[in-house]
RNA sequence: GGGCGAAUGGCUCAGUCGGUAGAGCGCCUGCUUCACAUGUAGGAGGUCACAGGUUCGAGUCCUGUUUCGCCCA
């Protein structure tokens, strides 16, 4: 066997990139279905297309590829779906913008031309991000990656479109929708973003008529009275009860306008009177419609003033508004302008201001969608990790509105709705029907020309990408998914929706855990924003890093779906512990000629410390898939690394230091199948959150070796370390437990006698109780190395006191060191009244809970019992800081 | 306007059933000890935002207040 020669710094840099092409060479991430397995699976939420991985992807597919691994290993049939999908604005908009480069515009190449640009894009460009998966680690199927408009998904995409349509879900309305000037798009409500934004509130005065009366009105956007239709007040205010059923006149335009009553006009807003503009506002439309009053517009879909606007027509809208006050003050309409805040509507892909537009749009009634939708997550068949947020996606659903499917794009899945444009006949076909009208039999039966939005593929996605609507052997099996991990602002927009179309279409939930992780912000506490450049992009950090310290780190801010601030500190902590791993196995490894982990042990007698590291590592196995089962995922790394760095590197391997070097074989033999099995377990332990680290590691052990040669033996495949209940001695933890208080104990006075590291000493140990005497003595040899001792005598408790020496007290244990003449008198006699001080007090304390009658009485016994105890243990510690203040006085 | 969340050491955060406040980083003092200075040993540092309440006992439960963040309208 050749000896290993390990560097002396882990550098993830090659070791990350060969263990994934290693791992995608041996097929380790697919998965088929398998009857003798459980299945576990997990869609990926599909990132953009157009996108780049940023910390919130890091965190969400470390997560994933996290549960994925550790479920695999624990012996289910793990699959993990990739893909990502077609974002229809924001991949038009790129390429839109490629062309303007080029001198040109979509309107010019047309719709064929451009669609297949997009698609060239794609396969240039849309790689990017599953590439940045890749570089994480992340163990997806890559034989099974999807994308919504592949062949697959737009097949479900016309299946799910069509029944829907037939069952009368889908229709088409003319409504006020918000409309994007700029991306020449309907959005959904969730697409538009309100900003703050200092505005003004401009008084308007529309007088009567006869000129003898008027009515004065508040607006922020003077430029739509072009297309005002009333003046609306409110029936209880006295101040306008005159005037309702009066007409007034529109100022410029003169237009005739009535002033109605209507109970949706807040009387203490602005002047109490409100203007009616039924086309370009969502609540006006809703008063035109109760009133029956007509509806004019005055901006067209890209912003314009048009015929409507008289004079103004060919502005921009800004333009006009300005144009608009000026000729409004100068003819004396306007009676004041006052500073006023507000929030503006405005588009969160181009952040240009919405336009409320009366438009005819395709939409969906989602009402009885989201029924059980709402019914699932309220019987607990889906379950939200943080629960609240359950209650968050049931107030959504509760409120739902019709849901505007139709986008005026020429990228995405265009709706399959054809309509005879001679007799108006129309339907949705799943296969192209030609240009025949089945009606009239007119040649002019053409396909809608807008696109669905992109969410409605989105939300097949738990199915689709599985085969939908055939019925294939993977929805049998994998169908509902396990578990969907995403960020909490995906609730809505694709949550929601695999929830309904999943139960619409599928009869079954889409997934039964929704687990929402942690928003990442900034150092200031600020969202992370690509535009702002507040972002820390997370594939420097995995240069820098690793992948692997960034995963862990990641994982370790997280708690349960709290927003997390980034440290890139916790990245170094990572990669500092990904360090102490690599180097605490080197060390083992110059001692490990062989593979002893077909031991048992009952083999051999056990010392403390081995039952002790044993115990703590069957602990750790516990809670860490507990952990993971649950979602805590920073609990999983915070026992990880406290086990490997507090429990094995700083007390462990130290202990065995002297026994390797030493010649007792038994104890050899015994000590080196403990190092060995406990570096094993532990990598495994650790492989979900560090994949790569532990896969190299794993590949140095003699009985890991996975390697090209042998990839069966590869930690990915491995099984999952089951803690073996017997091994867990709490016992035995507490035991030990008192040996390390007893040497830090030791290692304090040693400092505060300033004794340079290598220097012994002499010391002093003298137990009350038989238990814990017998304690130190199992561990003499062990208490002696660790604090560089000169002697160590352990005895029963004598009761006469120590002489001239420094003392602690650790549990019923009196641990002295004599040092004659070096000891600093005036130091502990410091030391010593302060600690009486400190005495005295928690005796102050323990005196007034223990002499309380109602705490003898209500408190639990045990608790009652544990204070008694403490009580008794203080006044004796003090009684002994007493006695040698005493002493060192004298 | 409605809802949700947060406030614990200089910083970033843990703290599960209410029972002696923890970690990492930073700081101070020793260590070029044959795994690791991305290390090691020791140390200092906290009125748990504020005010009430429940309780024998509150960082933890309840009510209110303040500040910050997020979501919805």
């Amino acid at each position: 066997m050749k000896t290993i020669e390990l560097d002396k710094v882990y550098k993830p840099e090659t070791v990350e990139k060969k263990w994934y092409e290693l791992w995608e060479k041996f097929d380790k991430f697919t998965s088929k279905p398998d009857p003798e397995k459980k299945p576990y699976s997990i869609v990926i939420p599909p990132p953009n297309i157009t996108g780049s991985l940023h910390m919130g992807h890091a965190l969400d597919n470390t997560i994933q590829d996290a549960l994925i691994r550790f479920k695999r290993m624990q012996g289910f049939e793990a699959l993990w779906i990739p893909g990502t999908d077609h974002a229809g604005i924001a991949t038009q908009r790129v390429v839109e913008k490629e062309l303007a480069k080029e001198g040109t515009t979509r309107w010019q190449i047309g719709r064929e031309k451009f669609a297949e640009r997009v698609w060239q894009w794609k396969e240039h460009y849309g790689g990017t991000i599953v590439n940045q998966l890749r570089r994480m680690g992340c163990s997806c199927d890559w034989h099974r990656e999807r994308f919504t408009m592949d062949k697959g998904l737009t097949k479900a995409v016309r299946e799910a479109f069509v029944r829907l349509y037939k069952e009368g879900r889908i229709f088409l309305g003319k409504r006020i929708v918000n409309w994007c000037i700029h991306c020449h798009t309907a959005i959904s409500d969730l697409e538009v973003e309100y900003v703050e934004n200092k505005g003004k509130l401009y008084h308007l005065r529309y007088p009567t008529e006869d000129g003898t009366d008027g009515i004065t009105i508040a607006t922020t956007r003077p430029e739509t009275i072009l297309a005002d239709a009333a003046i609306a007040v409110n029936p209880k205010d006295p101040r306008y009860s005159h005037m309702v059923g009066k007409t007034v006149v529109l100022p410029l335009v003169g237009r005739k306008i009535p002033v109605i009553a209507d109970y949706a006009v807040e009387i203490d807003f602005g002047t109490g009177a409100l203007k009616i503009t039924p086309a370009h506002d969502k609540n006006d439309s809703a008063i035109g419609q109760r009133h029956h009053l007509p509806v004019y517009v005055c901006i067209d879909d890209k912003g314009f003033m048009n015929e409507e606007a008289i004079h103004f027509k060919g502005m921009k809208r800004e333009e006009c508004r300005k144009a608009i006050v000026k000729e409004l003050e100068e003819k004396g309409f306007l009676v004041k302008i006052d500073d006023y805040d507000m929030s503006v509507a405005t588009c969160s892909r181009c952040h240009s201001v919405i336009e409320p537009y009366l438009s005819e749009q395709w939409f969906m009634n989602m009402e009885e969608l989201a029924k059980p939708a709402i019914e699932m997550v309220k019987n607990g068949t889906t379950k939200f990790y943080p629960e609240r947020y359950g209650r968050i996606y049931l107030n959504w659903l509760e409120n739902i509105q019709d849901w505007c499917i139709s986008r005026q794009l020429w990228w995405g899945h265009r709706i399959p709705v054809w309509i005879c444009q001679d007799c108006g006949v129309r339907d949705a076909y799943i296969e192209d029907p030609g240009n025949v009208c089945p009606n009239c039999q007119g040649h002019n039966y053409l396909q809608e020309e807008s696109v669905l939005d992109t969410w409605f593929s989105s939300g097949l996605w738990p199915f689709s990408t599985m085969g939908w609507p055939d019925k294939t052997p993977d929805l049998d099996y994998y169908y509902p998914t396990s578990v969907l991990a995403t960020a909490r602002d995906i609730i809505f927009l694709w949550v929601s929706r695999m929830m309904m179309m999943g139960l619409h279409f599928m009869g079954k939930v889409p997934f039964k855990d929704v687990y929402i992780h942690a928003t990442i912000l900034n150092k200031e506490g600020r969202r992370m924003s690509k535009s702002l450049g507040t972002g820390v992009d997370p594939l420097g950090l995995f240069d820098q890093y690793g992948a692997d310290s960034t995963r862990f780190g990641l994982i370790a801010m997280t708690e349960q779906g709290q927003d997390i601030r980034f440290s890139e500190e916790r990245i170094e902590m990572s990669r500092n512990f990904g360090n102490k791993i690599w180097n605490a196995t080197r060390f083992v490894l110059r001692y490990i000629d062989k593979s002893r982990l077909h031991h048992k042990a009952e083999d051999f007698t056990l010392e403390t410390w081995d039952r002790w590291i044993l115990s703590r590592l069957n602990t750790t196995a516990a809670k860490v898939a507990e952990a993971y089962d649950c979602y805590q995922f920073d609990w999983a790394s915070r026992h990880l690394y406290e086990f490997f760095w507090d429990n094995f590197c700083d007390w462990y391997i130290e202990i065995t230091k002297p026994i390797l070097n030493g010649d007792d074989e038994n104890a050899k033999e015994r000590t080196l199948w403990i190092l060995e099995l406990v570096i094993d377990r532990f990598l495994k332990l650790l492989h979900p959150l560090m994949p790569f680290l532990t896969e190299e590691i794993n590949s140095f052990l003699p009985a890991g070796r996975g390697s090209e040669e042998d990839p069966s033996k590869m930690l990915i495949s491995s099984a999952w370390p089951t803690a073996d209940a017997a091994l867990i001695d709490e016992k035995v933890e507490a035991q030990f437990g008192l040996v390390i208080d007893c040497i830090r104990a030791l290692r304090n006075m040693r400092a505060e006698a300033a004794l340079s590291p290598k220097q012994t000493a002499p010391f002093i140990l003298e137990a009350a109780g038989d238990e814990n005497l017998k304690v130190l003595e199992d561990n003499k040899d062990v208490i002696s190395h660790l604090s560089t001792a000169q002697s160590i005598s352990i005895s029963k408790a004598s009761g006469s006191q120590q002489d001239k020496c420094l003392s602690a007290r650790v549990s019923d244990i009196d641990l002295y060191m004599p040092l004659e003449g070096l000891v600093d008198i005036s130091a502990e006699l410091n030391k010593l009244r302060k600690e009486k001080e400190k005495q005295e007090e928690m005796i102050m304390t323990l005196r007034k809970k223990c002499e309380n009658p109602q705490f003898l009485e209500r408190a639990k016994k045990e608790i009652v019992d544990k204070e008694m105890q403490r009580m008794t243990e203080a006044q004796e510690q003090l009684r002994k800081i007493n006695e040698r203040i005493k002493m060192f006085e004298a």
